[in-house]
RNA sequence: GGUGGGUUGGCCGAGAGGCGAGGCAACGGACUGCAAAUCCGUGUACACGGGUUCAAAUCCCGUACCCACCUCCA
């Protein structure tokens, strides 16, 4: 069974053939930093985190990288309005971003490359596309470089839209353009309303790059003219990728074999409000629900489908995660943790391998779970199903001993002892009282901690007390 | 106008010609002092109208509604 991906270039799914055996280089479009990340952002990098998981235990060795545009429009006008320097914005959303990542167990890419530290490389793609002649210098003055659509004849081939069939920008500035549906390689410096650290010396003057060059000269400087994978999310698709494929190729790079999108997730059918929006940034929701539930909810939708979001389909789903991590806590984890493909079942390989199918994967990991519980009701070994479930577990980024939860949320291991050693005591109060059979007043104890958020379950061994995490 | 996607049970969410993915919730049962957890059981779901077929949620034609992109976007 090999690995197949939907390539939105050809839209289908097809398998994966990587260019040189055993590698897989894969860049994907990070966020402009601008602002706070929200759940929509890092459904993407979710999405991405899974596949290369899952090509690195299917023995590939992965070059990933992830950019971050750290220099647009965006960003000049928000750190204006927020009377900051624009390159403090950028510099403290990317740390927002970077713990948002975290706290979900996003692994760091191989390198992250930034739009301000690549410049050169842009400069000098953009020179040789000016000589092949797919690029000009806006006739007017300006400074500004665009990229001739009109000189590259497969251009429109990536998203299937005929240059003439494009609703011509209504809204943009039409600064010294041949087409309308040129675009911006190179953006002169404007003297009167951009802050001078905001341009970079070219041979057209200071300025700063355009959006969609940069990508095609971070991708090529660390994966090469011809890569495997090119990720974003579906918005990107046009114009962003399809400019990128065109300027790379009229530059003579092969770029990307394959293209994967994730799809949008939205909120409740209605715009995103100001009140809804705020509640959707990562640290808000994980007021509600815990990192991994929050990846357990973006795990378990195909990253193709569009995801409505709602509190609670999120509460739903940490409910269901909570069932496989009981299962677990019953067995007992394994003291080394199980990973690679051998610990998984025929099953969940080929889920995954067809185009990621984590639904499907998931629907296998719970079938195990209930095989394992049943197994343990009638007194028989579960172990080989959690040597299973964790294995699966892992290679989704979502296993509950994994370090990246450690000191989230309810993991400070000082509290948690000293309200070890305060239940136990309660607790030694209730068997007592059980033993007396004074039922009310065990019962009495257990609602006392109960209304403290703690569920206590009587289990063969005792019992045992956990915090109450759909409180 | 162009391009792409969608509509599945109370809810979430897979599947893509033939045996009801899976989860959450609900109800009944087992277990329990009572619970919790767990297990067992309970559902005649595929927007609408036609058609093809021995067989359609799945293919074809049409209709309705929804969403995304068309130079700010994950």
């Amino acid at each position: 069974m090999t690995l197949r991906l939907h390539d939105t270039a050809t839209r289908e799914v097809r398998d994966f053939v990587p260019l040189e055996e055993g590698k897989v280089g894969i860049y994907v479009c990070g966020l402009t930093v601008q602002s706070e990340p929200h759940v929509g952002h890092v459904r993407s990098a979710v999405n991405f985190d899974v596949l290369r998981r899952w090509l690195s235990a299917s023995g590939y060795a992965v070059h990933f990288i992830r950019n971050v545009t750290d220099i647009d429009d965006k960003i000049l006008t928000k750190a204006a309005e927020q009377d900051r320097p624009w390159y403090n914005l950028a510099y403290a959303m990317h740390a927002e971003l970077t713990k948002a990542l975290a706290s979900i167990n996003v692994l760091p890419p191989t390198y992250e490359p930034g739009a301000t530290g690549t410049i050169p490389e842009m400069v000098e793609l953009i020179e040789k596309l000016i000589a092949r002649g797919h690029a000009y210098v806006g006739e007017d003055g300006s400074g500004d470089v665009y990229f001739d659509v009109r000189s590259w004849p497969t251009y429109g081939e990536l998203t299937r839209q005929g240059i003439d069939d494009m609703e011509p920008a209504g809204d943009a500035d039409p600064r010294g353009k041949r087409d309308p549906r040129d675009f911006a390689l190179w953006k002169g410096w404007k003297k009167e309303t951009e802050p001078e650290s905001a341009a970079w010396p070219s041979p057209w003057g200071p300025g700063r790059p355009g959006w969609h060059i940069e990508c095609s000269a971070m991708a090529s400087k660390y994966l090469g003219p011809a890569f495997d994978i090119h990720g974003g999310g579906v918005d990107l698709r046009f114009p962003h990728h399809e400019n990128e494929q065109a300027q790379s190729r009229a530059a003579g790079m092969p770029f990307a074999s394959y293209w994967l999108h994730n799809a949008w997730i939205t909120t409740a059918g209605e715009k995103m409000s100001k009140s809804l929006g705020n509640s959707l940034l990562v640290p808000e929701v994980l007021k509600r629900v815990r990192g991994i539930e929050l990846r357990f909810y973006i795990v378990s939708a195909h990253y193709r489908s569009h995801v409505e979001f709602s509190f609670e389909a999120l509460d739903e789903a940490a409910a269901g995660f909570r069932r496989i991590e009981n299962f677990l806590e019953r067995v007992g984890y394994a003291s080394t943790r199980p990973t690679g493909i051998e610990e998984m079942t025929a099953e969940f390989v080929a889920a995954m391998d067809d185009d990621l199918g984590t639904p499907a994967a998931m629907a296998v990991v719970y079938d195990l779970v209930r095989d394992g519980n049943r197994a343990l009701a009638s007194d028989q070994d579960a172990r080989m199903h959690a040597r299973h479930v964790e294995a699966m577990l892992d290679v989704l980024g979502l296993h509950p001993h994994d370090e990246a939860w450690a000191g989230a949320g309810a993991g400070d291991e000082k509290l948690t002892s000293a309200v070890d050693v305060l239940i136990t005591a309660l607790l030694e109060d209730r068997a007592t009282a059980r033993a007396d059979r004074d039922w009310a007043r065990a019962d009495a104890i257990r609602d006392r901690i109960k209304a403290a958020g703690i569920e206590i379950e009587d289990t063969p061994s005792g019992p045992k007390w956990s915090i109450d995490n759909a409180g």
